[in-house]
DNA sequence: CCTCACTGTTTACTTTAACTCAACAGTTAT
DNA sequence: ATAACTGTTGAGTTAAAGTAAACAGTGAGG
């Protein structure tokens, strides 16, 4: 097929969102993407994507022809791979999507010493707080925090995911310390947008199941913008431990409640399901594992839980 | 991957055995097809092909590469195929697989005019008598008579295979007249190699069936070479009416025991089961019942079975 | 409303990859 | 021994791929 060639630029235009990031993921020049791209119509004898507005979007021919080629460039990743496999080497490139703030945190400083262990392997790090989809977005592996939805991923434990209610020092001065999980209605109560449960937040004490109406004034999806809120004495909110344990030891923060528990989740890694895990992905994995520590998090370190 | 490119001249070196008959096909001169699969191991790091001598052989890895580069190849078609049937005229590239002696006789006379029929459509008619795999060999369509083995193929039905025991008037006066069916033993009974009940043939009549023990000196697995010995006199044999008809009905073969039928076999179109079938496939498949004549093929028009 | 920063397209030109041709060595069949 | 094929390689040519620059268009921010 003389369509072949073309196949790659086409389905990184698609799932990067436009011809200037697709052209940078490539190492093309943006001419050169949209040269190819016009050709590539020309040969199909279609128009593939509308360009009509500052977003691209797939024609009814364009949507067809994606879903075939995305399966075909994923079918040569896979016969790269497969001979890969067999050298016994990691090597290729990843794709990763994480979250904002476990991406910033933990992945960002993680990934570098992993590139220098695996010298072989190339990373694209992709941030981003929507769950993007893995199979049209290209990812090798999500990494998702907390329940999973139902799919046909596959799900591998990375480390655990705690969660603490945080205070202050300075709030708690201000507004006064809550003595009963009731008296939180008094408080100010500020809380992560993407949560499923921001209005009631549920705790287990004793094989009990605890909760209670909260409501504040601010409410925001990044979890580090939620961490300052509390370090300025703003409110108290719910605080993941890998974003919270370091103020906790430093004093910064103080951990309410302790003994009401909140449910221990889990930071997993979403794979396509396959005939076989690609090395790569697995020494990601592996190392993701000991870096982080499956059992006890690094960042929970120095903290009571 | 800039690999991507050479996975089509990859898998036509494969499917072809080699080379130059991939070179042949792909339009490419020999060198030209010899530093792509070179520049392919160079890129992969990896020997995919022996070449030790006149026969080509895949590695390990060649093989594992070839398996996942093939569904690349077919993705990418899929992907063509799916562009093209939106746009309604059939189009694109059809290989088919035929027994020899069908294929001779009946598929060369009718593929130019359905091509005359669909000038966008191309065809690459490979004429062979062993029964080649359908997809390895990278067929859209295998012509089959008689049973079919089990298998994930779907089968398209493309007109009735009525065989009759046929001998020549020469043979007849100096052999005599087999007058029941026991008589065969007596008689110098040629076979077709690939037929599965060489030695024994069943007949039916009024329902009942009859078989009867048969030998002879010559056996071959070509049914125009059959055809040719019996024309010849050398002796009785069954012949599809797709070889025998002209003869038949010219006087030159005399039908021996009509009333005693041979199973009535369908000749079949093989197809990979795909979600959808291209519009050049489903013309290429109308055309044939029609021209054949599914209810009464047109080989059998004035001869009584 | 203006400005800035981005998008994708197109032209002219450069670079690179792909390709052909020819010669060669090797193998197999006649 | 010869002919007909195979695949490889070097030298040269051609075509495709790519870049840079200029342009028009769009949306966000001041």
């Amino acid at each position: 097929m003389d369509t072949m060639g073309a196949i790659p630029v086409f389905v990184a235009v698609v799932q990067y969102g436009g011809f200037s990031p697709a052209a940078r993921f490539l190492g093309l020049s943006k001419s050169a993407v949209s040269k190819r791209i016009s050709q590539l119509e020309q040969q199909l004898g279609v128009k593939l994507l509308h360009r009509t507005t500052r977003k691209l979007s797939l024609t009814e021919a364009g949507e067809h022809y994606f879903e075939h080629a995305l399966k075909a460039n994923l079918a040569a990743r896979d016969a790269e791979d497969a001979v890969a496999q067999l050298q016994g080497e990691p090597q290729g490139r990843l794709r990763i999507n994480t979250p904002m703030s476990f991406g910033r945190l933990h992945m960002a400083p993680m990934i570098p010493e992993f590139l220098k262990q695996y010298p072989k392997i190339r990373i694209d790090l992709v941030m981003d707080d929507k769950r993007l989809d893995l199979v049209s977005g290209g990812f090798d592996i999500a990494i998702r925090g907390g329940a999973l939805p139902d799919s046909s991923l596959v799900a591998r434990r990375l480390a655990t995911l705690n969660s603490v209610l945080c205070a202050s020092p300075d709030y708690l001065n201000s507004q006064g310390y809550p003595q009963q999980l009731d008296d939180l209605l008094q408080h100010n109560c500020l809380s992560f947008s993407y949560s499923n449960d921001v209005k009631e937040w549920s705790f287990s004490k004793d094989n009990q199941r605890h909760s209670v109406v909260v409501s504040g004034s601010y409410q925001v999806n990044n979890s580090e913008a939620l961490l300052e809120a509390v370090r300025q004495g703003l409110g108290i909110a719910r605080l993941p431990t890998f974003v919270a344990g370091p103020d906790i030891r430093a004093g910064n923060l103080i951990v309410l409640f302790p003994e009401y528990k909140m449910p221990v989740l889990d930071i997993n890694a979403l794979l396509i399901e396959r005939q076989y895990m690609p090395a790569k992905v697995r020494a990601f994995l592996d190392f993701a594992i000991e870096y982080f520590g499956s059992e006890t998090p690094y960042w929970e370190e120095g903290i009571d839980i």
